[in-house]
DNA sequence: ATGATATCAGTAATCATTACTAATTTTGAA
DNA sequence: TTCAAAATTAGTAATGATTACTGATATCAT
């Protein structure tokens, strides 16, 4: 009985769901807010959290410093807009390969990557043109 | 007459300069303090910060929620042990096929990456056996 | 229904980092 | 060398994100 049903991680859980755009706690703060008007931040952070851990979601530390989160959990990899701080999914398959380049002549073992790609949006890059 | 010269400042670098381990600001202060006993850590994050901005160091956001910092700017790649948390250089050729692989099929221009590969390192492999 | 316990709201605490301020250093010129 | 403008400092307060605590509430197996 370690786990029980709580209707907050419930509507935490579908908002992520609605949303690819990758949203903060506090994002998710402000939205699961109209539903229930009186959740508290700390109760979004813990749940978050707990959704991480069992892999529910991803954690992102995209170097904002706040902490993104992903209701994606299948591999892939973000973009991060350098102008409006975006964060999108890529639509590239894993590239394991750069694993083996980067244990060749390495004493240690590496078990995977995090890659961040910067540049400019979509949007950004319209609106500077302008 | 923009930039003026410091003592602290100078430290900060000679230490920064000694160290391939990519020390946070807290150990910079700690080891600086020697020298300069009442140096205040604000002081330290200001240079670190200064220093970074003007391309001198590099400040590394590996995941763990602490900013690290890198005497060596030409571009490499960061391992991070995951059960000590230890940073280490990796001795491999700037991937930037990478950023072209990312680039297709996406609207936005891609600019460069930032990738850490994870694992465990050559001291934890050899306690982890024993 | 009820008792055990997980979860909650609300708030306080923590941790890394940044901002503020009056005193000290640096530096270019008198 | 002396001086004053401006950068830098030490010390401390403030910030912002996140976590911890606590007494009340919700969930759930019996």
């Amino acid at each position: 009985m370690a786990l029980k049903y709580s209707r907050q991680r419930e509507a935490i859980k579908e908002f992520m769901m609605t949303r690819k755009d990758h949203p903060t706690a506090d994002v998710v703060y402000m939205n699961v807010r109209k539903e229930f008007p009186n959740i508290s931040l700390g109760t979004v952070y813990r749940n978050l959290t707990l959704l991480s851990d069992m892999g529910e979601l991803l954690r992102l530390r995209v170097g904002d410093g706040v902490d993104h989160f992903d209701a994606t959990t299948t591999p892939h990899y973000h973009f991060i807009c350098n102008d409006c701080g975006a964060v999108t999914d890529l639509e590239i398959p894993i590239m394991h390969s750069i694993d083996t380049v980067a244990g060749e002549n390495f004493k240690g073992r590496i078990n995977g990557h995090v890659t961040y790609f910067y540049g400019t949006c979509e949007h950004c890059l319209k609106n500077s043109s302008s």
